[in-house]
DNA sequence: TTGTAGGCGTTATCAG
DNA sequence: CTGATAACGCCTACAA
């Protein structure tokens, strides 16, 4: 039960196999009788063209890398379907490059993608992950690349990305409207540009309000357990804060259920207001109100990205560095106000 | 800055590209000093061997594909990272192709693995996919293929999946050991047969302790927002249920607020247990006992399982039909206990 | 131990 | 309009 190939076609009909190629292909070069009688067999013969053979020739899969620090409930799974959405209606398809955030992994998925022809690279990057020497691989590919949601300055690439310092500003001055005056944060990893940006904006917030900002105030956690102990902290200085920022869902999930088991009344005692990426929030009690970080959209509008540099060839001109592309974040409000207090 | 070949490290050492494809793939017969010799300059020149020819040549590349019916966050991201842990050590990579729960698209998803020679499917069938009209293409494929999760009876595959009947029965028999007399289940898409199985498991535990089983007290939710009214139905109820059976993870999210809402007290007036990945049981307020289906050793053990298969070949034998591999869950008692009252 | 030649399945180029 | 030919980069009988 051998696949069938061109060849087979070719010989059935007695015609060349480039003949036979150039008709499914719609090449307008082939007579239309000829055309619909050679795609009439290929139908009833089941022929599919075999993409080893294709991509062997046109020196391109229609494969997209896809590399990311790691696979993790939190955003990931919405921007893969932004990017499938896209992919798939263009007939590309995905191949899943998690790095472990080890940037040694980073480099050997760059070169798998090398080495298996991908037509683009989508690429979020590891915490910590430094230009430029990591990144050398990339200049020299065939292939373009766009940077989305962790993303390192400095490299030549398209990114799109959501305004972080502006989500984390407007999150905490929303805390200050609605009457907080000790404002904590809980904060990711301190190695990652994300959260450097997103504590930035929490502190311009506070300094722009008047209010202070002290250090303790500042707790970074690596995962949804650490911020539960941040939160905990937080909550048993002698000076509690009133209102905390959590700066991802994932930090959200640690701390809330914490908060909410150590503060009678949330928002009352203390309001909770964090960046997500609009799921979460909905799901735990108190609901908590939250800055919209769209990973579908994310991951969509990169998608869109890539396949239009593809396709253009615009990212093999001398000297293209990209564009950022900074989304913005929408305030959803779910808490029950506080402002009345 | 053409990428460099096999015959450019030929012609540099004036020896013959076979020689050197040899060379670099070990063959002893390759003597030791030139076969460094050649490793060394491939080093130098960076080689990387074309993966496209080379998987046009062995007629089968080192993909795996990955069919889901989605990419939720809940249980598939663990599950994806046992994957990638096993074929990432051993020189694979991964293809996602989402089916959206079309059975059309997951044709076309096998379809597209058969096209690009992958080396092995891993299939987690969609709702509504049905035996066997859908599933012939498989047949005459060249590459193995491996049930997980989401699992259909009747095909001739290996498969991994959780013993669904029996969680659900242990899951319920621990609500009544703990005092639950009237025990509700939300469930998933009846469709689905891990929601059969579940229910039956729910059904058979509460007839083997002699419980009543209001067909009121059976739900059905597509997602989180749906488990939510089903818990806001049943606690409405007259009698509502002093126990809550919650088929997954999807469910517990939205069911468990609500009931938290609605009760004083759980699991005084009202417990509630699930069948879940491990995560959430711990992020939600008030911790909940789960039976513990972990998605990251079915992920691996369906990858070990496939690349098995590969390497032996066993899979082509004549009437090869697969085995079920069902692995069992683990109670997790988080909740406060209630069985004093 | 190494070289030669052919082919994996497709498509691009050049004739006719 | 269609056919012949070569090439993409690699591997593997077979020959030497």
């Amino acid at each position: 039960m051998k696949r069938v190939t061109i060849k087979d076609i070719a010989r059935q009909l007695g015609v060349n196999p480039s003949t036979v190629s150039r008709a499914l292909n719609d090449n307008p070069d082939i007579g239309l009788a000829l055309r619909t009688e050679i795609k009439q067999l290929a139908d009833r013969l089941h022929y599919r063209p075999n993409q080893m053979a294709v991509h062997l020739r046109q020196r391109s899969s229609r494969l997209i890398g896809l590399i990311t620090p790691e696979v993790t409930m939190f955003f990931y799974p919405s921007v893969i379907k932004g990017i499938q959405h896209v992919l798939h209606e263009r007939g590309y398809n995905l191949m899943m490059l998690p790095s472990n955030e080890s940037p040694e992994r980073e480099i050997e998925n760059i070169r798998i993608c090398a080495e298996n022809g991908v037509a683009g690279i989508l690429l979020s990057v590891s915490r910590d992950s430094r230009v430029p020497d990591q990144f050398s691989l990339l200049s020299d590919m065939p292939a373009p690349v766009v940077q989305l949601d962790k993303t390192l300055a400095g490299l030549p690439f398209d990114a799109v990305l959501l305004e972080d310092f502006d989500s984390a500003y407007s999150a905490v001055s929303h805390l200050v409207k609605t009457g907080c005056r000790n404002i904590a944060g809980i904060f990711g990893n301190p190695a990652m540009s994300i959260t450097q940006l997103r504590l930035k904006g929490y502190r311009k917030a506070l300094f722009d309000h008047g209010l202070r900002c002290p250090t303790e105030f500042e707790c970074f956690a690596d995962d949804a357990r650490q911020a539960e102990i941040c939160a905990r902290k937080l909550l048993s200085e002698p000076a509690p804060p009133d209102g905390v920022f959590a700066m991802t869902d994932e930090v959200l999930i640690g701390a809330l259920p914490a908060i909410a088991s150590l503060v009678g009344n949330i928002p009352g005692d203390c309001a909770v207001i964090c960046i997500s990426d609009g799921f979460l929030p909905y799901c735990l009690q108190p609901q908590v109100t939250f800055l919209l970080h769209d990973g579908f959209e994310v991951g969509k509008l990169a998608a869109e990205k890539l396949l239009g540099l593809i396709e253009s060839g615009e990212y093999k001109a001398p000297g293209y560095s990209g564009e950022k592309l900074m989304l913005k974040a929408r305030l959803v409000e779910l808490a029950t106000t506080r402002s009345l207090e």
